[in-house]
Order: C-alpha cells, then structure tokens, then sequence
DNA sequence: GCTCTCCATGCATTCGATTGCACAACCCAT
DNA sequence: ATGGGTTGTGCAATCGAATGCATGGAGAGC
C-alpha cells in the first residue's frame, strides 16, 4: 500500500499521499492544510483531508515548501562568542519572539574574524536565510555591508554601528545613560576620583561607554577623561586585569572604578587582589551589564543592568516586521539600562569636600 | 541581460545563469561545483564554470540542494533552558563540530512540558532535520519514543533514559565517579557526617548522582542515605535553598553537604547565610557541574569539574556519524569528571574519630 | 428553461539543484 | 576500417509543496 519507506523510515508521508487517500488533487490538499487559502474549499473535503492527514501523522516538508515560497522562515544569529554570559538571555528572548511566528533560529558561532565572519553568513545565506540579527558588528563594519549588498534584512544587536550610519536596525543599550547611573552613583556616595576602564574603541559599547563616562564626570565638574582612563584590549577578565593594574599604579589617589562591562570588573578585582586592596574598602568597582551571578561573586557587584532578554526580544520583532514587510527604513532601538547597587560601592575612606 | 532581480535584490543568480553564460547545461554546472562529482569534467569546462560562478558571485541554494538529496544539512539542538548556563559550552562544541562539517544548528528552547516540547520536535521534523540532540530527556522519556518513530538519529546529552534503555546514543558525565571525587575529598579532609542535597529523580543526573553518593559513602564504611540526605524539586537556586534549609534543621550534626548541582550548592550557600553559618567554617560545600563563574562566588566554590565543550563535541560527532551511516548501534559514551578543589571545603572544626 | 455567475477543484508549472541514463565523440586494438 | 571501450556532456525526471489559470457544475435570475 505504501511505495515510500525512505531511510529515515516511518510514515513520511506527501502531499501526494493524502490525495490519493481522500481521491483530491494535491494542490487542494496544500490549500485544505493552509489555513489562509482554506476557506476556499468544501467544509467536506477540507474535514476529510484534515482527518486523512491527521490519521497518517503527515508532517509537512518545509524546506519543499520555502523553496516555492522564497521564505526560509529562519533566521541566522550571529554571534562573537557563544560562551559570553550575555548572550544565553538574548537568545532566549530572540528564540521566544522567533517560535511564536514558527521561525526557527539558526545560532552561527563566527568569532571576531573579519573573514571568518563572512564565511559564516555566505553560509547563512546559501540556506535562504530571512534576515540575520549581527551580534559582532564593530563601529565600521564591512559584515554590515556584506549582508546589505545581499539584500538580507539585517538587525544588529548589543553593539551599533558608528553613529549617524543608519544602514541597519539596531538594538542597543543607552551607554551613556547607563554610564550616568554609574557616576551619579558614585559621586553620591561620596567619590570625586573615579577612574574607567574602557573597552575597546573600535566597538560602540567600548566608545559609547567612554563617552558617556566623561560626560557623567563633567556633569558633575569632575575631570574629563584623560590619566584615570585605561583602555582594555578587549572585553575579557585578563584584559581587565591587566588594564586595572596599570590604571591602579599610574593612578594611586582613585577610590572607585567604573568598568565598561562586567568581565573587565572581575578582571579588576583579579587586580586588586593582586595587590591586597579590598573591595569596596580601597576601591568601590562598577560593572556594566548584569550579567548571570555576578551578584553571587565577593564582593556581589554594583553594574548597570541591560534587560538582554528584552534586547533579543526587540531585536526579533523588529527583524520579523522587515522580513515581512511591514517594516520600512531602519529602528534605533534604545533600551533604557537601571543601576543595581550591590556591595562592591560604598562610601571612600576619607570623603574629600567639593573642590 | 539578467532577467532575475527579486525581492531580495542583488547577484542571486542560479546554476542556470552560470550554465547560460558559460555554454553548458546546468547539470554540467552542478557537477563542476561539486567537488565530488568534479572530476568527471574536463579541465577547460570546469574551470570556466568556476571562473563564472565566482565573477558572477554565485550562491548556491541549500534548501534546493536539501529537497534533492533530502540532506538539509541541519541538526536540531533541544534544551530545557537556554539560560542554565552549562548549555553554553555544551553549544560551542556542537557548534564547532557541526560547522567543520557544514553543518548547521537549529537551537530550539523547548522548556520542560512534554506537550511543548513534542511540539518543537515536530516542528524540527518538518523541517527536514537530519537528527537531534536532545538535553532534555527524563529518564523514561516519551519525547524519545518519538523521535525514534520518526525514524530520526539521535543522541541524548548531559542526561540520559533509564539505565539499560540502549535505544539511542548517549554522552553523560560519570556520575557516580563524580559523587565519588566529591565524598573522598571530603573524607580525607576528615569530615564524617556529609550530607546530599539530590536533585529530581526523575532525571538521570538527580538519581544517578544520588547512587553514587551512596556507593561513595559505603566504600568509606559511612551510612548510606537517610536522614542526610534530601531531595530537592528542582535543580534550581531556590529549590537548592529550601531544600538545604530542611537538611540542615534536621541534622545540625553535618559539617560538610555535597549538592548534586552548582545551582542547588549556590542556594546551600543562601540558607546558610540565612541562618548565619559560615561555609567552610561551619560546613563544607561540594557542588557538581563547575558551571562558569563558580570561582568567583564567595567562597569559591569546591566542585566537580564537566567538560561540558566536549561533550557537546563527542555528541555532535556521534550524531555525524550516523546521519552519515557510518555508525550502527548505540554508543553510550561516559565522559570522566574532576574534582576541582577551592575554598568552600575545608577541615571539620572538629575533626572526629573514626567510629 | 436558458444563460450567467460563482464557487470548488483540477491541471500544470514553478522553485533550483541533483542524478540516472543516454549518447556522441574519440581512442585504441585488431 | 570496424568494433569495443572510455569519457565528457546533455537530457529529463525528481524532490514536495504552492499557485495562477482553467474548467465543470451548481445555483440564481430572468
């Protein structure tokens, strides 16, 4: 009775199938299974296709169906580094937003190599991919003009672009708000030397961020960056380390520090360990991010929540709403991030007057 | 001259482009794009195809490719919780091991109801998934039956079925050895009276942990569970400190709990801040996974080491393997844990006598 | 009772690449 | 020169569903 038993085995059926089940045409079977063309068939028949398929356990075949349709209904997420903790909330919101709609996410792990990003999204994109969220992108980057050049609906996420190219959608955080919180925090508490830990320059949260801390100190007429700033080479623990160590030699006087993410605070507290200062009693630390148990390690960290889950949420739908095109030019999505003080702040030793 | 410009705009030509401009038919172009079936060609034809496709910047297009060959090249990857963040590293490795292969993975949160999680599974059938990693499994598992009726490979990860259920291939931890790394530490560092915080038993990790906690608390003459040890509901924080909370009022006399995860040893930690106990001093903490950051929390927490990367490694491989045909049978593979010693296990105050 | 609609369904093509088979051309051996 | 073998390429069908157009029949209107 049946012809086909492929090596995947049990009952894949067709289309076809069902048609010669009921005695229907195949097309009015796909009609009678989609509910938008429906309504153009006999009750009769679209129940006794229903039931054939129900009784047969059909499952339709996607990939034949986005063939004819050009609709893929995935999406490609590109990310620098699964294993970076922000990450795991923003896929959980992206992956909540995507199977509501019945899109699937395809997770490429693509580095911060340049050439090895692009290998990744030709592939994405040979497999029809909808739209891809960029989680990599640096302030010029030439994925961003890879992917426009390929006619792909593209949203990028946690980091922008330089600003004033609006080539893309984004989604990212208010840095220099986030800063603000950090500095106004600070100086409550009595602090007048503060020092930064700045991310790399070539991404907009490690600029952004320098930025918004300047403009934080000079609200408060404090200094402007300049020698209790430290660039960090890159976003991670060691490169904390290494950058608060030198920041802690040239800069003695400072009684807190404000790190552009949570890594590089941990990699401050590797530092300050290092040299016997105590947290919060020598040097009150500010982190960036909220990221996972961060409240959990010594001393628990005050930072600047980022609502991630929220950010792959946002970032899903609005990709969703130009892959179906409802969408038109570009959203510069900017979610609003909150201080969570913890006990790695307090007041500075000696409290110094205003100047 | 080009007659093809869709929606998605710019250079999607198609092997029928190439075959127009070079002078071939299309199945010609398919072979000489096909490293494979390359050598049937002549050097000249081959080599203008090539010489084409490149300046034409062709793409080829995989769905097209996978209803063909019926390969879509995909696995799906099933977790509970995307954000359990042992998931990471287990993705990473998948990752890697999938993509060297040009493979690709469709990450899909699938909670833990089974209904819900039938629901993506199918979802992930219709899409042509040439096999599945499951997270997710109980250890008498419906969701297995299911896919295993669906004639898909698969492979469960981290858990696993019942004991004895060969039915599909398997990449755990070594619990038992586990438990076992876990209570020899503790008894050399001259603690008697240890306690379990288990997890569910309805999962393979709550009840084989447990099973080996016993054999270890045999194999040095001490009780087997009872009264020191307690379940706890989930494998959460919360649960881990209601449940230590319970354990610690009905045998005050423990100086020492081992947890049969990190996050049910974090919540140990609360509910002993709760009622103002000091770990190691007062009791010892042993937890299970060395999920990232835990040598960071206060203390620094004494744990039984996973590899989760490769484990996600060893099952995308096994998984590869089959879809390839090259494997017959189940593979249980049985990865080997560490004990990695930091500083919430410590001397007893009073270390006591042997009975 | 005859035409004119309209509605339900069938037919055939399409999406783009893969592949079994056919066949023409060429080579070598006899 | 003829036959057998090889080799390179074309042809056409196929994967499974979607869809524009055609068509047959029922029902309505006059």
């Amino acid at each position: 009775m049946r012809n086909r038993m492929h090596v995947t085995g049990a009952g894949r059926y067709t289309a076809q199938d069902i048609a010669r089940k009921v005695g229907v045409h195949p097309s009015t079977v796909s009609r009678a299974l989609n509910p938008a063309t429906r309504h153009r068939l006999s009750e009769d028949v679209t129940a006794r296709i229903l039931a054939a398929a129900e009784e047969l356990g059909y499952v339709r075949n996607d990939l034949a169906a986005s063939l004819r349709t050009r609709n893929s209904m995935t999406v490609g997420v590109v990310l620098p580094d699964i294993t970076n903790p922000v990450f795991p909330p923003i896929l959980e919101g992206i992956e909540a937003v995507l199977s509501a709609e019945r899109y699937v996410a395809i997770v490429a792990n693509a580095g911060s190599e340049e050439a090895h990003q692009r290998l990744v999204v030709e592939r994405l994109l040979a497999r029809q991919v909808d739209g891809l969220i960029l989680a990599t992108v640096t302030r010029r980057d030439s994925l961003v003009d890879f992917c426009l050049k390929a006619g792909a609906p593209v949203v990028v996420i946690n980091r922008s672009e330089a600003a004033g190219d609006h080539r893309v959608s984004s989604v990212v955080s208010d840095d220099a708000r986030g800063m603000k919180l950090a500095v106004d925090h600070l100086v409550e508490l009595g602090h007048r030397h503060i020092g930064h830990i700045a991310g790399p320059l070539n991404l907009s949260t490690g600029k952004g961020r320098l930025e918004g801390f300047g403009a934080a100190m000079q609200a408060h007429h404090l200094p402007a960056p300049g020698a209790n700033v430290i660039l960090a080479t890159a976003f991670s623990r060691e490169a904390g380390r290494e950058a608060a160590s030198r920041l802690l030699d040239r800069r003695p006087d400072l009684t807190a520090v404000v790190a552009a993410n949570d890594l590089l605070a941990i990699g401050l507290y590797d530092a300050l360990a290092d040299r016997g200062l105590a947290c919060p009693g020598d040097i009150s630390v500010v982190g960036h991010n909220d990221m996972p148990f961060v409240d959990l390690i010594s001393p628990p960290l005050t930072t600047v929540r980022i609502r991630h889950r929220e950010m792959g949420e946002r970032s899903a739908e609005i990709l969703l709403k130009k892959v179906q095109g409802a969408a038109e030019g570009g959203v510069d999505l900017v979610l609003k991030p909150d201080l969570v003080a913890r006990a790695s702040t307090a007041q500075p030793r000696q409290p110094r007057a205003r100047p």
